[in-house]
DNA sequence: ATATGTTATGGTATATTATAACAAGTCAAA
DNA sequence: TTTGACTTGTTATAATATACCATAACATAT
């Protein structure tokens, strides 16, 4: 049990299911889980926590899978582009998504101490962001929230 | 005239305005607004599209600035510290901030056509991502909106 | 007047993140 | 069996950002 959303739970099933929803999306979809594409899944899924590309080709390399920059970038932009994996811009760095299965606006509480990433949903359609894209006639195509502070459990703990 | 949050308006004044504006506050405030961070606000305000540190290095070094990387960036360090720019993560860019008087968590939409930025408000507070926050325990220090999309100049013209 | 602390600047070097470009393998469909 | 779409391998390099050390400028305390 860790950590995840802040709250402990059984962390094996957790990667298992998600896991197999994103290969069952895949076939869906017609597209390739390949062995690096989901190797690259599965180490993001292993903690809630952003990686950097590099972190994530050093877990490549020490594989024994080719571990040129281009690898994890190439996997990295498959998950995010099909929605399995998102890049946190603020720290440059990627998380699995925690509602792989529907489209939504991400947003992002960064705990700013442990580091550790929890992911809740936008309804940024009810937001003044809204209106002002509305007004201005501009067209949303995808968003992202982002908001840095502490977790419940890095608070007390740490200034 | 120029376009301004997409819009067209009086960009000279608009630019008085806002540097006069960050005069102020930093007046009240005990802020020094040095040549260099002046210059690199006044840079920021010319256009309203995001900057790289690097483009705004490369106007300073053609103006006789010291123009090694920490320079821009210790500028940018300042004016995003104090409120009077942000930084698009997305981007990797920086933008003036179009609202410096006052706290707000900024809402910025991106056209990914002619790259122009327009800074709105978000109003979390409302949102699921504050009652999200709430539930978890996690405090949200400070925040951000990012939407991609395609403005209104834009819309038609290009794919 | 001198020392001390704080803030800002100058500068080098380097770290970190990301992509371009090209060759080659896989595999299904025409 | 070739074509085409997609994926991988690899080298090199671009783009973004920071660590670190030294110096200057200036206010305030001694």
């Amino acid at each position: 049990m860790q950590p995840i959303g802040f709250k402990l739970h059984d962390h094996r099933t957790c990667i298992a299911h998600s896991v197999t929803s994103v290969q069952e999306q895949c076939a869906e979809k017609g597209l390739q889980l390949t062995p690096v594409r989901q190797r690259v899944l599965e180490i993001l899924l292993v903690k809630h926590q952003a990686m950097g590309a590099y972190d994530i080709l050093a877990v490549l390399k020490a594989e024994g899978f080719s571990a040129q920059p281009p690898v994890a970038y190439r996997a990295l932009d498959f998950l995010v582009g099909n929605g399995f994996a998102h890049k946190i811009e603020r720290l440059n760095a990627f998380v699995a998504c925690s509602h792989p299965s529907s489209e939504h606006v991400p947003a992002f509480l960064i705990c700013r101490v442990c580091e550790n990433v929890a992911e809740g949903i936008a309804n940024l359609s009810e937001d003044t962001v809204a209106a002002s894209a509305r007004d201005a006639g501009f067209i949303i195509e995808r968003a992202v929230v982002e908001a840095e502070g502490v977790c419940p459990n890095c608070d007390g703990a740490q200034p």
